[in-house]
DNA sequence: AAGAAAAGGTGAAGCGCTATACCTTACAGC
DNA sequence: GCTGTAAGGTATAGCGCTTCACCTTTTCTT
């Protein structure tokens, strides 16, 4: 409780000199005068007031962390973006700053957050390029922009290369033997990501001559049991999977997909890999529990944080920073849960 | 980027009347003057900044949410956190207050947040009882604490009935016919909430007269796959079930822990619930998208963030309430990875 | 030896808001 | 007509910190 002012009384020096102490401005001060005020600082049991100094600076130590959800939706349920989140929040504190979280999709919010606090930096995870206009009024902080396509110059982005991912997943599915494939995703018609997934996806089969129906382009996935959206999937893929014609494999845009796919397909008595083959996305830690080992497609969320901490805090250190891109590798990772059903050549290998 | 003082100017009335529409003290202005105000604070993008009203009252719409984790650590890895903390979140703003989020297991770190910010008030997840004193000088802030058990008189806290989910696994157990059982738990020896899930799983044993032997009480699982510490449990776990006489059973203290059991069991090539039966404990969203039905004990993650959101925020606007203690009640969830051995009783009934 | 520059320091204006004390007018009650 | 009080409003002192302009003394440079 003790403030700068009675540190500074008790040390018989300035506030400013305490506060260049504080604040590692030691080329100003001498070093017992360092000493002196430090000493005492750590008696007094002094914890600097971060709304005094935000508002002084018009600059808090607060990065944001805008992720996209409903009102009232708990997005951490989805292990995707709780690693992501978690990883984030871990590198952010240990770079001095605070993540301010906020799931939302109202723009409103967002920038009520971004003014009222004076956050120093944000980052955007998610489909925000309807707001595009929006956030180029915001107050010049330094923004990084993940899990999205933005078509305009002059911004800061980390991505996944989403549709290498999905190529790799195509072409493996091809070399396996599958001609007869599907696709499902959590939001193919709002999500980016899944588009360019699903594109690569198709580039992938391509080179084996495999076509993606467009009836075995499943869109919209909840990860959750038992709601209606899960229930409305379910008959949707059990009228796929009835006829004798249908697909031998499944590319899913994320881990977490491909478990609540297994499940369905449990309940339909097919089993992994023998009568259906699958294919997920993310390779999360937590995934490598499940008792399917799932064949998917690696994206190192913990390196793609880092990358994005460290390229947000560069710009907030140097606002003269031109604009960056950097894209994260995937590889595919190859467990149990795809079926190689034979080609020519490759029976004739073997 | 308009301020308060600029609306004040373009409204031609003082500061504290603006300051009195934006907060909402109507009594003491004329509807007409909240209409201007309002319409004119709305024109002109008016956001309050927080940072300058937090120095002025003493206190922030934060919330600290603090949960054990070692530095660096990433706490949202497991799903149970993940969970909770999003509902937190989410109920936190529902409310208006902003979750500051910090994962250490350093008290310096807390103080300096909890200081620093002038936080309103404050979660504590998990066994900080050993901070108490400490926790006991910070300024005087409403606290609720959860996943713990502290014995002193004075303090908020929301827990889950540890011991009764225990008995009920313990009890439900016994009456599925099993006699050698043994018990998993992430970390008994610093958590409290295990040490109790345990007395409870060995009292409801009891009633079966079954007793818990020592030689297969495992203390420390770890959730990730991979680590040298689910090595060496698997190692434990190896040499325990080569035996003849090894356990028919397993309580995990949480459902991580037993999907991780799982995937152990099978690498020896031990089916479940063939050859060995498990039960859980959260009951999370996530872990029914697994493909082995678990049967486990049901704890309400989001009812807990309600009450502990409620609870804390209740005592904000009222400091003079007394202390609180609630207690979520939890449930057997049947699913099938608990094989009934058949008892005399059960059998003959059968 | 003189001037420049570096080192070490101070004072105080503000950042944008809240809250307290106080002021004015209207009008109800007697 | 006088008082009491409610309604509607104002002025301003901080909250705790940073920062800028400025000041003094010491230490080079040539």
């Amino acid at each position: 409780m003790a403030t700068l002012k009675e540190i500074a009384q008790a040390a018989h020096v300035s506030m400013a000199t305490v506060s260049n102490v504080i604040n590692g401005n030691h080329h100003k001060v001498s070093s017992e005068t360092v000493e002196r005020v430090e000493k005492l600082a750590r008696e007094m049991g002094y914890v600097p007031n971060q709304a005094a100094r935000s508002l002084a600076q018009r600059e808090s130590r607060f990065i944001a962390i805008i992720s996209q959800a409903g009102k009232g939706d708990n997005i951490l349920t989805n292990p995707y973006n709780a690693q992501y989140i978690g990883a984030l929040t871990v590198d952010l504190h240990e770079k001095g700053y605070y993540p301010l979280i906020r799931f939302t999709n109202d723009f409103k919010d967002i920038d009520t957050d971004l003014r009222g606090w004076n956050v120093a930096g944000a980052i955007f995870n998610g489909s925000y390029s309807r707001y595009l206009k929006q956030i180029r009024s915001l107050p010049s902080i330094p923004i990084v922009f993940t899990d999205c396509y933005f078509r305009v110059p002059g911004i800061n982005h980390v991505g996944v290369d989403d549709d290498m991912g999905g190529q790799l997943a195509g072409e493996y599915l091809g070399k396996m033997g599958h001609r007869k494939v599907a696709f499902l995703a959590a939001d193919l018609d709002s999500s980016e990501v899944d588009q360019h997934r699903r594109a690569g996806f198709e580039a992938g089969l391509k080179e084996y001559d495999v076509e993606l129906p467009d009836r075995w382009t499943f869109r919209h996935a909840d990860i959750r049991p038992g709601t209606e959206y899960t229930e409305a999937l379910y008959q949707e893929l059990y009228s796929a999977m009835q006829t004798e014609d249908r697909p031998t494999a499944f590319f899913c845009t994320s881990d977490a997909i491909a478990l609540q796919l297994h499940r369905l397909m449990g309940r339909m008595s097919l089993r992994v890999p023998e009568d259906v083959s699958i294919i997920g996305f993310d390779d999360l830690p937590f995934t490598q529990q499940y008792s399917l080992p799932l064949t998917t497609i690696h994206q190192d969320v913990d390196q793609k944080a880092h990358l994005v901490v460290d390229m947000l805090s560069r710009h907030i250190q140097d606002k003269t920073l031109p604009s960056e891109r950097t894209v994260v590798g995937v590889s595919l990772v190859e467990r149990g849960s795809v079926r190689n059903l034979g080609t020519k050549e490759e029976t004739a290998r073997e």
